[in-house]
RNA sequence: GCCGGAGUGGCGGAAUUGGCAGACGCGGCGGAUUCAAAAUCCGCUGGUGGCAACACCUUGAGGGUUCGAGUCCCUCCUCCGGCACCA
């Protein structure tokens, strides 16, 4: 009998699950040990999808696996779930091309995941898994979703608290409600009539209707009537983050529409800055933190305002206005030669003048017809129409042309700007192309007729009026200086601008879960607007059961959302409560609900009491020596601004409100490399199966993938060979299952962490997998006769040669696993095993010290000689070892030498050799060593560079 | 266009952060074993020149700093990813 790992895998992932291996107790359960640290350490969870994993999916989920198990035998308790995110579109999407209830599929999918996983011999905490599709999870987010709908920001802290403590401080007139329902807090400093400030009212002056929709104005959770990402080919609305830069949908590629919906939203641009700002709490590749940072798009700058003269609409009588722009360049305002509104302002029509008004009214509905992607594929050129109207400039009263074009963007900012051509290249386009005169305001190293200058510069004879002059300022003095003087002239102020928007929040599918609120009815059953939530008591709100759960696909952008709910049994539709008449929502939560707090879950997955129990919560997520929260959190960039942005607003809130101890949840993230594989496509651009395909010459195609000049042919054509991410699109995947038959878990968890560093993305090359497989049977003869099935181990005491190979690698592989170079540690224990190839019979302590080694990486195998060195159950929980430095110092070493930087040849020096004796020694060979002489021979050396312990380099000349 | 990241043998990749470039694995070549093959074991394997010892060259290209550069600095090229008229 050879190294048999199918017999040893399914022998230890039997035992692994009846002893419930990897179960990690709770504070206050049994076998919980309070003195060691925690290690939380997460996976970013999978979709169930119906084609299962292939061997890119698992790549993060080993490498956690790994160093789970290295942690654990650090002396951690080590918690390690995992869990399915099974609502949303792909879940539904399988369910529909089935035409099995999602419920089912689902259910299907996740148990051939969780056979999958188990068959890598993943040591994951079976007893906490989670399925966001379960009542008893959702139940959960609808809760977290009450709390965001029963919250407010407060202005002065800047935190998440209760709509309650919002209602008692309009109540004791802590706040006053300004004209815009601003909550005023401040009474000094404004224009106050009676004590109070113009246009204020305390809450008392408010009818209960507006009551009402002023803490709807301040929920976390609010309905909105919204420009939404709407897409009929889907029959649903989408967030920003699923729509690509080009317009179309993130899933299925169909066109998006901006229309306007009434939408649920949530207010995460109230915790923009936070979001930031935390990011430096955080242990991030800084890649991540940048992406986060760019959505974000924090910029800082004025709003100003333009006086203009309209048209008033109703009257056609002429009166005064304003436009009010946001700018990040306040400074520049003298050079502010022209005024663009976006198609969309609600100022055009009335701006227009009767000459111009055809011309814009064409323009503007050329725009409106545009979808995004005609937008950006049109950005190259600026187009524009005048209209007619002008403004003035408030810093030196010239009257500006204002026009409109759709370079300006109704969605950010006031979607109006103040152009400046001279000194922002876009204006600068659009200058040249309607011919608007350009001013310079700052003196650039180019000519600004040529291109706009938009650095730092001495400040022109324009910049300045009669009461204020940038000239010799520096661009932050000039930024500020103007904020000022607008401040002081009531023209503008110093604004904050972001780029993100708040979050919408519903989506017309059924696969997903309710919301936990009810639309109040009038007596003939109309809605009142009116919203209230239900009560947590009365939580989940189960979804109901349909026979038909698709999605209404539409050809008319314009015909109204269709959610598949409003087919749902009236019993289920409407509520009545307190005599009164309800109605649920429709909608349901997007995706990425219930991904946003699983790691929350995972730590108390059974309680129903409460989400989790405070006090298990501060154990995983605080640890006193360490980072806050999860302590590693692994998988795809994909969601550095999807999933990981959202997640940590939900935190965020459930922190301000009490009901989470850290005010980050991932406090180190790692973003693994995507496997990548060869595709091939024949010469229509059809992708093949790659497995098919062999090189010209009848080889199999892998031996020859990425060689240039290599020919391949698929069916006897001839196809082309392209390189991407693995998956079932590129006809690329490979099922880890084919390769634990063919190999084992063991060596498909030690290839693929043998690849390469772990956040690179790099090629399957099937040829290689057989390397490792050697090694495991190399280990396997070396610990195993299997002619008289014994232990190739003896008690004998190991001779120095020998201990200081075991102490020299146990440092390296320590070192490796300890930096996530899993690939090293494995290359170091391969060079410790083929050392021990030597040596007849083992001697136990190296012996024992490489099984400790290998356990993380090749479990079942590591348990299998475990078992047979006389140990009880189970190397996982063995210590880790510990290398002695006595092992490592040599006596004498050997130190290269070189001349003028170049290696001639070598002395051998006692270990602690100083600098003199070196010194001393290497000059010896420039005399006795023939290479060294040959080298210095006709020159003198001029000065000796010595490194103790790594060189000595003779400079001669 | 802007912002990131990366370029090391035929291939995947090492290199204690400025100190022996190419660890380890694959592939290739040669040998042992075998009737033969698979498997296994041993040896060689960056390039060029040379019978050879050896010499020279070599970390995308070019320049610089340094006794010494894959590593630091400047310029450029290529590939990958993100954002994209964000005022």
């Amino acid at each position: 009998m050879a190294y048999d790992f199918a017999a040893i895998e399914s022998k230890w992932q039997q035992r692994w699950d009846e002893q419930h291996a990897y179960a990690a107790p709770n504070p206050g359960d049994d076998g919980f040990d309070a003195s060691k640290p925690k290690f939380y350490c997460l996976d970013m969870f999978p979709y169930p999808s119906g084609v299962g994993l292939h061997v890119g999916h698992p790549l993060g989920y080993i490498a956690t696996d790994v160093v789970a198990r290295f942690e654990r035998m650090l002396g951690r308790n080590v918690l390690h779930p995992m869990g399915f995110d099974a609502f949303g579109l792909p879940a539904e999407q399988f369910a529909i091309e089935t035409g099995v209830h999602p419920r089912v599929t689902t259910e299907q999918n996740i148990a051939n995941m969780v056979r999958q996983l188990k068959r890598l011999g993943l040591g994951y905490d079976w007893d906490r898994t989670v399925s966001t599709t379960d009542p008893g999870y959702y139940r959960w987010t609808q809760w977290v979703f009450l709390q965001l709908w029963n919250s407010y920001v407060d202005p002065a802290t800047g935190k998440a608290e209760p709509i309650g403590e919002l209602v008692a401080k309009l109540e004791s007139e802590k706040y006053l409600v300004g004209p815009d329902a601003e909550l005023i807090a401040d009474y000094d400093g404004l224009d106050a009539i009676e004590g109070q400030p113009i246009g204020s009212r305390p809450w008392s002056d408010l009818t209960q209707e507006q009551r009402h929709r002023l803490l709807d104005e301040y929920r976390l959770a609010y309905l909105a009537e919204v420009d939404v990402n709407w897409c009929p080919a889907l029959g649903t609305v989408l967030a920003n983050e699923e729509v690509t830069a080009d317009g179309r949908s993130e899933r299925g590629n169909h066109p998006v529409f901006k229309r306007p919906l009434k939408q649920w939203m949530l207010r995460i641009t109230a915790f923009a800055d936070r979001l930031i700002d935390d990011l430096d709490l955080v242990d991030w590749p800084e890649s991540i933190k940048l992406l986060q940072r760019n959505w974000i798009g924090k910029s800082i700058g004025a709003e100003v305002d333009f006086r203009v003269t309209i048209d008033d609409p109703d009257t056609h009588a002429t009166m005064d206005t304003e436009i009010r722009v946001f700018t990040t360049r306040p400074d520049t305002l003298f050079g502010a030669t022209y005024m663009v509104l976006a198609p969309e302002h609600p100022l055009v029509a009335s701006i227009t003048t009767d000459e111009q008004s055809e011309a814009v009214r064409a323009y503007v509905a050329e725009a409106a017809k545009k979808t995004n992607v005609d937008r950006q594929q049109d950005a190259k050129e600026k187009t524009g129409v005048f209209t007619g109207g002008y403004a003035v400039n408030p810093v030196n009263d010239q009257p500006i042309p204002v026009w409109v074009a759709d370079y300006v963007m109704m969605g950010y900012g006031t979607g109006a700007i103040m152009a400046v051509p001279a000194h922002d290249t876009r204006d600068h386009e659009f200058a040249r192309t309607f011919d608007l005169p350009i001013t310079e305001v700052i003196k650039g190293s180019i000519d600004f007729r040529d291109e706009a200058y938009t650095g730092e510069g001495p400040y022109t004879q324009w910049a300045q009026n009669d009461e204020v002059s940038l000239v010799g300022c520096t661009m932050a003095k000039a930024k500020a200086k103007m904020i000022d003087w607008l401040g002081t002239k009531g023209l503008g102020h110093a604004k904050v601008q972001y780029k993100l928007r708040d979050w919408l929040f519903s989506r017309q599918r059924y696969w997903g879960e309710p919301f936990p609120v009810l639309h109040e009815l009038d007596d003939a059953g109309n809605p009142t607007g009116h919203v209230i939530g239900v009560p947590e008591a009365d939580l989940p709100v189960e979804l109901p059961e349909l026979d038909d759960f698709k999605p209404e696909p539409m050809d008319d952008p314009d015909a109204p959302p269709r959610p598949p709910l409003g087919r749902a049994p009236e019993s289920w539709r409407i509520v009545e409560r307190d005599g009164k008449r309800y109605a649920r929502e429709l909608n349901t939560m997007p995706q990425w609900a219930g991904s946003c707090w699983y790691y929350l879950r995972y730590l108390d997955p059974h309680n129903d009491e409460a989400m989790v129990d405070p006090a298990t919560e501060r154990y995983w997520m605080t640890g006193d020596d360490r980072r806050s929260g999860v302590d590693l959190y692994v998988g795809g960039v994909e969601h550095a601004v999807l999933h990981l942005l959202y997640a940590r607003f939900w935190h965020k809130v459930l922190f301000d409100l009490g009901h989470v101890s850290t005010p980050e949840p991932f406090g180190k993230l790692f973003n693994q490399g995507y496997i990548q594989a060869y595709y091939y496509e024949d010469e229509r651009g059809v992708r093949v199966p790659a497995t098919e395909v062999t090189t010209t010459d009848g080889k199999p195609a892998y031996e020859a993938q990425g060689t240039k000049g290599a020919t391949f042919t698929y069916e006897g054509q001839p196809v082309n060979e392209k390189y991407g991410k693995m998956g079932k699109s590129l006809k690329n995947a490979v099922a880890p299952d084919e390769i634990c038959e063919q190999y084992g878990a063991d060596t498909l968890r030690l290839y693929e962490m043998y690849m390469g560093p772990l956040d690179q993305s790099k090629p399957w090359n099937p040829q290689d997998i057989v390397g490792v497989h050697r090694f495991l049977q190399r280990v396997w003869r070396n610990f195993v006769d299997d002619e008289a099935d014994a232990l190739l181990v003896d008690e004998h005491a190991p001779d120095e040669d020998q201990l200081r190979l075991l102490h020299k690698t146990i440092k390296a592989v320590t070192d490796a696993m300890g930096s996530m170079s899993v690939n090293v540690a494995i290359a170091k224990l391969i060079e410790m095993n083929n050392a021990m190839v030597a040596m007849d019979r083992l001697p136990r302590a190296l012996a024992e010290d490489f099984v400790r080694m290998l356990g993380p990486l090749a479990p079942h195998l590591a348990e299998e000689l475990w078992e047979r060195l006389g140990f009880g159950f189970s190397v996982t929980v063995a210590d880790w070892p510990r290398h002695d430095e006595r092992f490592l110092v040599e006596d004498t070493i050997e130190l290269p030498v070189q001349v003028n930087g170049k290696l001639r040849g070598r002395v051998v020096v006692p270990a602690d050799a100083d600098r003199a004796a070196i010194e001393s020694s290497a000059r010896a060979a420039a005399e006795s060593d023939e290479a060294v002489a040959a080298a210095v021979t006709g020159k003198s050396i001029r000065k000796v560079i010595v490194v103790p312990g790594r060189l000595v380099n003779l400079v001669v000349g």
